[in-house]
DNA sequence: TATGAATGAGAGTTCATTCAT
DNA sequence: CATGAATGAACTCTCATTCAT
């Protein structure tokens, strides 16, 4: 009996998830140029030319990437909404940071590469949007919470210790004392050391 | 008659130099995959062939421009050595960090393209080493002059926060505050607030 | 509906067997520096790109055209493994040797490149190993079983002499009297005047 | 003090051969295509275009050191115009053969190319004309002197004996049973057994 | 006479994209 | 829906040749 509608949507859908996850993780590992349309197809089981039914141009494949990313960025800071005490919160930032720049390095690597390059920061931008922005407003107010002085400034001071040390996670790998810095910084950010 | 050694070293070295500033304009706005000799070379006003004139390759070239940015960040601190007082010391890090991501974007852009894209981080460390422990390692020496506790972390959490606002500048552009927050790093960085 | 496995493997063997026909002739005819992939792409009436959906790279093209004509000098000798006589199978080698040097002329020019070129000889020890010992043992056997003193080292005079007149063949075409030698040649090593 | 035209001559005459015996060098190591202007130039310890002050083009420089090729062998042939004996003649040409193509490997290897390749064949056909005839020629001559049966035939079969065995020591090099041969074939050649 | 910087055509190669089936 | 053969533009790199000095 043929199929249903519905099944052959589920199977397209199915395919081009597989096509985008495939796609990140090797835009992550090798850098949009140089990884190819074989590649992907190959890895994703597909051929060349079914690549082409579901997504435009390669360009347009990165784009729908990018979308994956920032979404899963958001369900992070989702997660987080529920949590009140802004000391907690936080905290929780800092673990999660960490949590992603070890364990899902490839993605973030993407993602700051994304961010440097001109001709990827207009896709990032259409996408994105001012999605920086948000988060420095979002650590505002947490710090406005919490009563320190200055917190605009201080907001951006914690983003930048953040970003600052998944750059150089990323670039010494191991030889970067992770685990102690955590702590460290936890520490440092701690209610007791703060108020 | 020939032109002299001296002529033909002149000649060479310009060339050189100008090939070298428009590859490190170039890989640094647009990546090292998405930069041509052909654009390079156009840039330079200068033909295709006359490029591997001077650089054997394109990663060579790539590496030689790497060099120059190391030995100007190597200069930068090298300027800094006559600085005894530490506090001093480190307002005039700071200081520095904001003239060049603002001043010399490119270089910036580019080191920090470099850091990321594992293509090109094979080459970075073939003519940089372990530049970024040499880095913590001096600030570490800073903080422990001013006695401050945990110099080691410290000095990371300093590094941090220069290489992070240095990615937020470079990505924000005008919109990101820099005179505030350059003023503001250096008062919560001075010897009242620090001891 | 797409093509069928069957179906793109005859279109794939139709295409490769192309490439490998044409460049064999302009190898053998320019030599392999002086071939281009260019050349060869619009002889087999094929776009340059789809050359390398086949050949890896020149060189491997080269390979593939080599042991073709390794495969086919060994068919030769296969098909002359039948025949136990050693005088008849001398004879046979001759008629042979010139059939294919006038009929197959581009073969032998080929083969004769690829001993003298040092460029492909690389290439030939790769794909052919030691043929031309075996050629020799071979041609040592017939005249051992045919009682003539010095096997060894009439076996490799009668090698010089076939490959020296190929040579002489392909160099003055027309002007070298073929039959005549032909017949000379056959009467020369006929039972009657070699016992 | 000046130079005179006539030191002014023997400069250039002097540079010119060093160029000359440079490029043969290098085209019979390395083959035509494979050598640059720039190494010949190089190895001629003179600049690339003082190399284009005494040839018009590569291609007349492969002219001009095809023709010092062909002299050469010319006076091979000359140097064994003094013997009558044919016998002895045969045995020296033998010798001659052998101790060439041993020692002057390169040199021959060149000369072989040459002759097999379409493109270059026109080259030495310009500067070279028929000596391959003239050489069969010359050997007829000595058949005949010797009163051999098919004097026209066997200056054949022993040309090709000589270009065979130059082609199997070529390819074979150190492989090849070189001094037994040579013994071999001018004991086959000698008086004694011719007649 | 002599230099080597500079050119430009063309080599080998890659790959996003198209399309007949 | 699915295939992979085929294209063509663009890439990195080479080198014979020219030319200002």
């Amino acid at each position: 009996m043929p199929r249903t509608k519905k099944q052959f949507e589920e199977i397209r859908e199915q395919t081009k998830t597989k096509i985008l996850n495939v796609a990140l993780e090797l835009f992550a590992k090798k850098g949009y140029s140089n990884t190819t349309i074989s590649e992907i197809a190959k890895s994703a089981n597909i051929s060349k030319g079914l690549a082409y039914n579901y997504f435009e141009s390669k360009e347009q494949l990165m784009e729908e990437v990018i979308k994956i990313l920032f979404v899963e960025i958001e369900n992070m800071f989702i997660a987080l909404e529920g949590e009140k005490d802004p000391f907690e919160k936080l905290s929780r930032i800092i673990d999660l940071t960490f949590e992603w720049v070890t364990e899902r390095e490839d993605f973030w690597r993407l993602y700051t590469n994304l961010l440097m390059q001109v001709e990827t920061k207009v896709i990032v931008d259409k996408v994105a949007g001012n999605f920086m922005d948000s988060m420095f407003t979002e650590m505002e107010k947490m710090f406005r919470k919490m009563k320190i002085k200055n917190p605009v400034e201080e907001a951006k001071i914690f983003g930048a210790i953040l970003d600052g040390m998944s750059f150089h996670i990323l670039f010494l790998g191991n030889e970067y004392p992770i685990t102690q810095m955590r702590n460290f910084l936890k520490s440092k950010y701690s209610k007791e050391n703060l108020v």
